[in-house]
DNA sequence: ATTGAACATGTAATTAATTACATGTTTTAA
DNA sequence: TTAAAACATGTAATTAATTACATGTTCAAT
């Protein structure tokens, strides 16, 4: 069996020959059977929050899941001719998307921040440009914490919702921790 | 002028083909001039915490910048005949710097870690899963955070190396908050 | 003396992802 | 009724990045 190499660098490992979008797939198709449509669809809502993916992509993704017998469809017309593909996990794919979760995920993911990639290369403290880089980012953060904040409003106003979709509840608090952690720490920088 | 459009989702916008090798090159070179190999060196050295990029790309970047009249190169020889290219930025290549440098940022970037997204699919709080993933990012990032920590000791141990090196202070010090701040969010749900 | 690690520079093949091109249907609101 | 938005599915071109292929030199340790 062929195993994707990866280099490393001090434990931080590369990210982008992975092709996880096939797990995400996999994953979504497993909630519910749905059209390439709706998975495109999924990553303009809930999951875009944390990974993207176009239509354009989608749909040859689809064929190679359903080439190796990961999915299958089921053509469906919506009024008098518009077509549609239904697909839905095989037994084999549900197998995949298992394995993938249960494996380990033991590499570090660079975050390619472009803030913190400008900040580098700027030597000293009295630099002009660190501080309405700062306040940018900072108007940034702060409302993208907020837009989490709401999300999780919306979402997980009852323990119900947080017992049935506990993963997805973790990593939106992750993700409003993250935020909130980002913007302190652009406060302790920025003068009053 | 052609001016690079991006997708966006809420405020998130793709990474993928902004072509930031070409800055980070030219910042590199700002600090002083280095051939090819240098600049791949710095890859697995400190710049490596936060990107990366092999010899593969790097040196097909220097011929494109050079043709963009941004670097130029002066053959030198090491030893008897080990043929050496020192690249060195013109003033339009340091204008770009600074213009790209001084430009707006105003976008999020996704942080694909696919631990996340793992959890993503797990609907819940009982799968026998998340203890076992949780221990393992929490070795992860405890390993790493404490590899940020020597680094910032070691390179940072004085407060004139902090003046010299203002923004790579910052972006360690933020490296640093980001993974004691992920740690302490793993042990919140991680069982005794 | 020899050998392995580090120095040094490239190209080729492949994959993932983005952006653009391309076409048609159905629903909803003005 | 008509026009725009949303539904629906594809392909093509391009770019960035990774992995592999390819070659040769110099230095340090044995």
């Amino acid at each position: 069996m062929k195993v994707a190499k990866r280099t490393r660098i001090r434990g931080i490992s590369t990210i982008g020959q992975r092709n996880r979008l096939q797990y995400i797939i996999l994953g979504l198709l497993n909630q519910r059977p749905q059209t390439g449509y709706d998975l495109a669809k999924a990553f303009e809502n809930e999951i875009g929050e944390f990974w993207q993916a176009q239509h354009s992509q989608i749909y040859p993704m689809l064929k190679r899941l359903e080439a190796a017998g990961e999915i299958t469809h089921e053509n469906t017309v919506a009024g008098e001719k518009l077509a549609k593909k239904q697909y839905t996990l095989t037994p084999a794919g549900r197998e995949k998307l298992v394995a993938w979760v249960s494996e380990p995920s033991p590499e570090l993911t660079p975050n390619k921040d472009e803030f913190i990639l400008k900040l580098y290369f700027i030597k000293t403290a009295d630099d002009p440009r660190i501080q309405p880089m700062l306040r940018e980012q900072y108007q940034l953060h702060q409302a993208q914490l907020h837009h989490l904040q709401q999300r999780y409003e919306t979402v997980f106003n009852n323990q119900a919702t947080i017992d049935q979709a506990y993963g997805h509840y973790l990593i939106l608090d992750h993700a409003i921790e993250r935020e909130a952690h980002y913007v302190e720490w652009l406060a302790q920088y920025l003068e009053k």
